[in-house]
RNA sequence: GGCCCCGUCGUCUAGCGGUUAGGACACGGCCCUUUCAAGGCCGUUACGCGGGUUCGAGUCCCGCCGGGGUCACCA
């Protein structure tokens, strides 16, 4: 049998980070198992509008390299993939049960139905439906069209009996048929209900596993009798355990950013992508601009195999010592779902963090260079290539993300046009009574070099040189001489920055510094 | 409230009757050091509670407690 499993995301205009992990496990499991992935639209309750909000879930699956076999952008043989164009299927199914008595036409109106749901919530039972409006034939149908009233189908769920099902991560589960309730498959208007969309949809794609997130568990009874009434195979099941929030066991919501920003690793990641954001001009968009959508990570310039492997850390794991995957194929290779684990497991900003920190360390300068290349040129900064390496190479793991370049922006312009940190100054330069005329004895021996042995290495043997001389110690002139530079206190290596601005430029912003500024 | 699921360091987890309960992230300390990172070394911290079963229980059973999901003409 193949395997095949499908990712269903709504076009809700964003791609969430527990939709992500998802899509992955659903993902590796068939490309694992040489089966097929199947990308699905549920747009049963959807407005026309689709495209644009579909746009952005699938380019988010796209960047972090989850393809898929069939579905939108590259078709398949069991087209349409959405299921607003699939709704002949859908009638036909609900004809289907309607005649074979598992399902029936309910005449009830809103209220009346909900006055009974309300007295056995009250007296703390379950809620059964007495089947009053039930139609039994058509003359029925015809009385209470004739009062007036509108119908919607519901199922004719069994009443005694129990139901189990062997979940591949939960194991066996039990249900009392008697709890369920006849939900809804078809609205007064005609449209259909997901579940039905669903259950009629994994059949015809000939899904064999049904992997979706926890909160489906208890949709599953109602699945599971539609696609034995329809005389359907049924699938296997696997149901995740959902992502939850930071420090908490309650499910990850796009809408609690600003509880989530108490936390303080969560705060870390949003100000270091505000930062990154603000030097892009780009917007502050919650439905974008968020770590719990994925376009945040992709605009700040996480690797999107950093974010692959630790979404897959979330309820996976291997063993007890691996855990960094570089490439997607190391996780397909081993990825199973035996080993998914059955907690809700919160997401971990720091250690989404420590991902990327491991991942973008593992790459080449020039990897690197290609990397943040972009945001430099988003930015509007140009720089050549080769600067931008050597640059890279003297940051070497200060760059986190690609988006760190832009904290080295005091080398992309002139020394008229840099930038202070004004506290900087003070502490470094104009408070020190030594450091003025340090830093012009140093600007004086830093003059007579030549050009071309205006090297990192060369400049710190002539400081050594010169500190020896005067019998001072490097820290007595290496931080004024970082702020006359660089402008900020901290940063790269002090020579290997000289060596990045050339003789002129260094002196230039020794100059500039020594007259105030 | 009904039904269902879950419960090992702060967090993610390993563990599938006998372990000094392991790893990672985070945190703290030390080292390195021209700043900031990185790196190296060391360290603090966990089996929710109570009963069983067993020579022996984090591992099996029961109860409790706690957390969560779901109960729509949303998906």
């Amino acid at each position: 049998m193949t395997i095949r499993t499908r990712f269903a995301p709504s076009p809700t205009g964003y791609l969430h980070i527990g939709g992500v992990r998802t899509a992955l496990f659903c993902w590796l499991f068939a490309r694992k198992n040489n089966g097929q992935f199947i990308l699905r639209i549920d747009d049963t309750d959807q407005q026309r509008n689709i495209e644009s909000a579909l746009e952005p879930i699938l380019d988010g699956l796209r960047w972090l390299g989850i393809d898929w076999d069939e579905g939108p952008g590259v078709g398949g043989t069991h087209e349409p993939y959405y299921q607003s164009q699939r709704t002949e299927k859908y009638q036909a199914a609900v004809e289907q049960l309607l005649q074979n008595g598992f399902a029936y036409r309910d005449f009830s109106k809103p209220d009346e139905i909900q006055a009974e749901r309300d007295a056995s919530m009250k007296s703390g039972g379950t809620f059964t439906y007495s089947r009053r409006w039930m139609a039994e034939n058509d003359a029925d149908v015809r009385r209470y069209e004739a009062e007036g009233r509108t119908s919607v189908v519901r199922l004719k769920m069994p009443r005694e009996g129990k139901l189990v099902i062997d979940d591949l991560v939960r194991g066996r589960v039990e249900f009392d048929w008697a709890t369920e309730q006849d939900h809804v498959i078809q609205r007064a208007d005609g449209t259909f209900i997901y579940h039905l969309a669903n259950v009629v949809d994994d059949q015809d794609f000939e899904i064999s596993h049904v992997i979706r997130a926890e909160e489906h568990l208890s949709n599953t009874p109602r699945q599971i009798f539609m696609i034995q009434s329809l005389g359907y195979c049924l699938p296997a099941y696997a149901h995740l355990p959902f992502v939850a929030e930071p420090g908490s066991k309650t499910k990850l919501s796009k809408r609690k950013l600003d509880k989530y920003l108490k936390n303080a690793d969560f705060k870390k990641l949003v100000d270091n992508g505000t930062k990154i954001a603000s030097k892009l001009g780009l917007k502050n968009d919650i439905d974008t601009f968020n770590p719990v959508v994925v376009d945040f990570y992709k605009a700040v310039g996480y690797l999107p195999e950093a974010i692959v492997n630790a979404m897959a850390m979330i309820g996976w794991s291997l063993d007890d010592k691996t855990e960094l995957f570089l490439k997607p194929d190391e996780l397909i290779n081993v990825f199973s779902l035996e080993k998914v684990t059955k907690g809700a497991a919160s997401f971990d900003p720091a250690k989404l963090f420590s991902f990327q920190e491991r991942h973008f360390q593992n790459r080449t300068a020039e990897e690197k260079r290609d990397l943040c290349k972009p945001f430099l040129e988003k930015a509007g900064i140009k720089i050549d290539d080769n600067k931008l390496l050597k640059l890279i190479t003297f940051a070497a793991d200060r760059i986190k993300v690609s988006g760190d370049i832009l904290d080295f922006d005091e080398f992309f312009v002139s020394a008229d046009k840099l930038q202070y940190d004004a506290e900087a100054v003070i502490k470094r330069i104009t408070q020190p009574a030594e450091a003025i005329p340090l830093l012009t004895e140093l600007a004086a021996v830093f003059e007579k070099t030549e050009p071309n042995n205006w090297q990192s290495q060369t400049l710190h043997e002539t400081t050594q040189t010169f500190i020896d001389e005067r019998q001072i110690k490097i820290n007595q002139v290496i931080h004024a001489l970082r702020v006359a530079v660089t402008g900020k206190t901290i940063g790269i290596g002090m020579f290997d920055a000289l060596e990045l601005l050339g003789k002129q430029e260094s002196l230039a912003r020794m100059a500039r510094a020594m007259n105030g500024v």
